[in-house]
DNA sequence: AGCGTAATTGAAAATAGTTTTCATTTAGTA
DNA sequence: TACTAAATGAAAACTATTTTCAATTACGCT
């Protein structure tokens, strides 16, 4: 299921919350790009359609859209975040070249049965996690760089 | 096997770099601590017996503690980095209450056949990885707020 | 369709975290 | 002990993000 235009309206609206073109365009950049996109980066792309937007609006519409869940953000070291579409129930993660940055993403984590161990060991409610893996994609392996 | 100072010393000028006092109290502050320490922590712990230490020089020696896997950086989310100390062996994890913050660590993550599996598909070399999961503690669960 | 209001916006300033620059000092070696 | 490359601290520079505030706008209500 793609979340539509009108289902993110509708979830927006029911939290009291304002689609304006500036979130809409927020949004549509996310979800075109295939890629993860920094704050900057969706400023850049979000300017040619709405030149006077400010990247303050941006930073807004990132928080409000990740609370909400539509999006998600990356942590991929150093202090970069960076946020993609999340396409409900396609549940995902991330593999990082440590080399040159280029990430690929992956689904079937299985940490199910870990789940449950550590909610009975440290008794937490588990809501979510994060994983990442780091390591030499393809290309960086061959050309073997310091 | 838990690294000696003298050990660390070993490694540090292995690779070119001094064992300085300060870089001495930034080791120990970290070692000490079994929290997770962000930079301006281990600033304020190691400013107690070094008084005149720059916040730079905590930023300089964390990059190098890094760099040379004698220390750990954990992303927790927003933009915060915060580092530990590695103990060779011990690998672990992070279970991190979203309510009030609280870390517990734990170790047995078992990825290895997640590993291969996705060095296998996406034919990256894995590195590491990075896990962590978010949840209520016991005490939050009980407390139950917005 | 027009009104009213709370939410949203953009600009500028403020803040936080981190890095660079550079002159001075120091660890470790010869 | 003297030498030299590496390290240090202070200040300035940078980058990313947040706050403040007055002006604007979306949208529920007539």
């Amino acid at each position: 299921m793609i979340l539509t235009e009108k289902r993110i309206a509708t979830i927006l609206r029911r939290q009291g919350y304002k689609l304006t073109p500036q979130r809409r365009a927020v949004l549509d950049a996310i979800a075109r790009s295939h890629d993860h996109l920094t704050p900057a980066d969706i400023y850049d792309k979000v300017r040619h359609e709405h030149p006077g937007i400010g990247l303050v609006t941006i930073y807004r519409t990132l928080d409000i859209l990740d609370k909400l869940g539509l999006i998600c953000e990356v942590h991929s070291g150093g202090n970069c975040r960076r946020y993609l579409m999340r396409r409900p129930s396609e549940h995902h993660h991330h593999l990082i070249c440590s080399n040159c940055g280029i990430v690929a993403d992956f689904t079937n984590c299985d940490l199910s049965e870990l789940e449950q161990r550590l909610s009975r060991e440290a008794g937490f409610k588990i809501e979510g996690h994060l994983l990442e893996f780091a390591g030499r994609c393809q290309n960086c392996q061959r050309i073997a760089s310091a």
